[in-house]
DNA sequence: TCTAAATTTAACCAGTTGGTTAAATTTAGG
DNA sequence: CCTAAATTTAACCAACTGGTTAAATTTAGA
């Protein structure tokens, strides 16, 4: 019996997850995964049941890709600025890799708030989030910093960092700037963004 | 000959937008937005030619509603602090009201950038950044604020306000909040997000 | 009341969708 | 080389898609 080639089931899943994180889950289209692929369709159905099942594989990946390195860095073990700094700096350098993966997963969980449940329960944010306020109280208590929360001060760097490349075609048409600008302008919150968020808090 | 009832035609646009926002162009279907306004397909074809135009119409109408207000504000002639509280203030209220329209957007325009491009060229943003930036420039020789482009600091209050509300079921699912918790610190930006930015500037 | 335009409908259509099926081909191991 | 499992295919299907058409009904004005 033929062992399992892997080649042809990950070239399928190399196609669909463009396909998804492109089109979203109701625009891809399974004749053209598999086309894409070099395929017929019904291969596509072989190896992965169906749409849905597909996509709830690429989903939850891409999904996990984007959190399992912010738990780490946030529970570390180093200055709050320099956590700062780091963490803008890991948020910029992935999503300049993955520019598309926020919208996709904001998009698909808008549209499914219910989709994996299962296997996100294991990372437990809240512990993260404890050890992050602990840090932060630590600096009130030492009157380096204003008073803030934890959630209040994730959201707000993740707010700065994500946002300006989720809503890339938005701001470039509504500030009308070339895909240069728009470049330069990532290029400068690079160095920026981190400073602002200290300076914020800083007392 | 009956004169144009506006009754049908509106209620048609009013269950269509809800579709198309909520699903999306590729995921909205007009058999549903028909049954919805407790007509027949045809007619809404008959209203509104082909999905696309009706589309569009709605798009351009969303876009508009959501950018008309801020450049007024942006160059209005009140000092920068407060046209900072002003503009997050008046942000937070739009999206209290319709929190859906800019992941709405920013999808849309992601999926098709050469969508709208004639009715907003009235719109000259260029001018009002311009206006903004000089004031901008005025605090920054008055050593009262860093300095920064206007291009960043309103991508960073656009951030810090529209973000946490497009991102909402995926900051729900991370963070682990029930809706209560969610509302609670959302309610908690509205006070604090104003007086972060200013701290980030303030010298 | 008559009529021509505006409105609304049921029935239809061709193309596309995700998915199935049964048969063909390839493969690894005995 | 045989064979049973793994892989791949072509052909098919029912449901659904956006859109059309021609006929029916309603409406306002003369």
């Amino acid at each position: 019996m033929k062992q399992k080639d892997n080649t042809t089931e990950e070239l399928i899943l190399q196609e669909a997850r463009k396909a998804f994180i492109q089109k979203g889950l109701a625009g891809a289209r399974m004749q053209d995964i598999a086309d894409k692929a070099g395929i017929n369709k019904a291969l596509v159905h072989y190896y992965f049941k169906s749409k849905e099942n597909m996509f709830t594989i690429i989903f939850e990946q891409e999904f996990e890709k984007f959190f399992s390195h912010l738990a780490t860095v946030l529970s570390a073990d180093i200055p709050l600025f320099e956590k700062i700094e780091q963490v803008v700096s890991l948020d910029i350098e992935r999503l300049s890799q993955f520019p598309d993966i926020p919208l996709f997963v904001i998009n698909e969980l808008s549209q499914n708030p219910g989709r994996m449940t299962k296997r996100f329960k294991q990372m437990r944010t809240e512990n993260v989030l404890d050890i992050f306020q602990r840090q932060i109280n630590n600096e009130v208590k030492k009157r380096m910093i204003k008073k803030i929360t934890a959630q209040q001060l994730l959201i707000n760097i993740q707010s700065l960092s994500v946002f300006p490349i989720m809503a890339k075609p938005m701001i470039k048409k509504v500030m009308q700037l070339t895909e240069k600008q728009y470049q330069q302008m990532i290029q400068l919150r690079k160095k920026e963004v981190a400073a602002f968020i200290i300076n914020a808090i800083k007392n």
